[in-house]
DNA sequence: GACAGGGTATCAAGAGCTTGATGTGACGCA
DNA sequence: TGCGTCACATCAAGCTCTTGATACCCTGTC
C-alpha cells in the first residue's frame, strides 16, 4: 500500500505482469462461453483484420512459436471457422482465411472483448485510457533495446 | 466499427498482452544467465520481501495455482536457496524462508530486474513511469468488477 | 467433546507451449 | 543452370501449468 515495498512489487515490470494476469483471468472465462480460448481468439482476430496470413506470420503477431500455431489452426479448420488456401507463389505455404461462419463466431467473441475494453476505458476515463495505450506502446518499442548488465557477479 | 483506432490491435487489452510478452522475452534470457527462470525469481523475490509465506499465499501473489508452486519450491530447496520451517500453529503448513545463499542469489537476479526497470524508467521519463504504474494499478483493481455481456447472440 | 467449515498440501491426468531437428520449396548469385 | 541460403511447415520429446480430487489440520459453533 505504501511505497516501502515499491522496491520490487511496485516496479512496472511486476505491475505489468499482474495486470496481464488479471486481464487473462477476466477474459478467458468470458471467451470460453462462446467456445473459444484466448489463443484461438487471437488467431481469429488477427485473421479478421489481415486475411491471408500464414502460420508463421500469425505466430510472430501473437508472440508464440510456429509450432504452437499448428494445433490451433487444426482445431479451427476442424470446426469450419477458417480454411487453407494455396499461396499463389509458394506451393508449400498456406494462406489462412476466415470462413463465413468463422466471421460470425469472431464477431461474437469480439463483441465480448470490445465490452471488456469499454469497461476499462470507462474506469480510466477517455484521456487516461489513451495515455495508457501510448505508454504501453513506448514500453514495447523500448524493450528490445535493453541489454542486460554484464552479469555483475561482483 | 465506430472507433477507427479501436480496431482490435489498438485496444488496451491487446496492447497490454503484447507489452507483457515483450517484457517476458526480455527478462527470461537475462534471468536464465544467473540460473533462475521467471517463475523461480517470482518466488524468490516475494520471499525476500515477505519471509515466511506459505505455498498457497505464494500462489495467490504470483497468480498461479498452488499445485504449480510445489515443484518450484522443491527445486529451490534442492538447490539450497530456500528452506521450510514448521508453522507455529499448523503442523501441516510450512513457512518458507530464504537461506543465506538464497538471499545472495536473489540479490543477483534482482540486480538484473532493477536494471531492466531502470531502462524502462529512463525510456519513459520519471513522471510518465509513475503514471504508467498508477494506470496499471487502476486497471488491475477495476477488472474484477467487470461482468461479461449476457452472451448477446445478437 | 463432537462436528461442520475453511485453508493448506499433494497426487493424478490432461492441455498448451517450448526447444530441437528435419524436409521442402522459393530466391539470389555466380 | 546449378548451388547456397533462407523461410515455412511439421514431427518428436520435454517441461510447465491447469483442472479435478483427496487427505490433513486448525478454528468456530453447538
Amino acid at each position: 500500500m505504501t511505497f516501502d515495498d515499491a522496491e520490487i512489487l511496485g516496479r512496472v515490470a511486476s505491475t505489468l505482469r499482474r495486470a496481464d494476469l488479471a486481464l487473462l483471468a477476466a477474459k478467458e472465462p468470458a471467451l470460453r462461453k462462446v467456445g473459444v480460448s484466448g489463443s484461438l481468439y487471437a488467431v481469429l482476430a488477427n485473421l479478421g483484420v489481415k486475411p491471408g496470413l500464414t502460420g508463421a506470420e500469425l505466430a510472430r503477431l501473437t508472440g508464440v512459436t510456429p509450432q504452437a500455431i499448428a494445433p490451433l489452426v487444426g482445431k479451427l479448420i476442424e470446426r469450419g471457422l477458417i480454411e487453407r488456401r494455396a499461396h499463389p507463389r509458394h506451393a508449400n505455404i498456406q494462406e489462412l482465411h476466415l470462413t463465413e461462419s468463422g466471421r460470425r463466431e469472431t464477431a461474437r467473441a469480439d463483441r465480448i472483448m470490445l465490452h471488456l475494453d469499454t469497461h476499462i476505458r470507462d474506469s480510466l476515463g477517455d484521456q487516461e485510457y489513451r495515455q495508457l495505450r501510448v505508454l504501453l506502446d513506448r514500453v514495447i518499442t523500448s524493450l528490445p533495446g535493453w541489454v542486460p548488465p554484464p552479469d555483475g557477479s561482483s
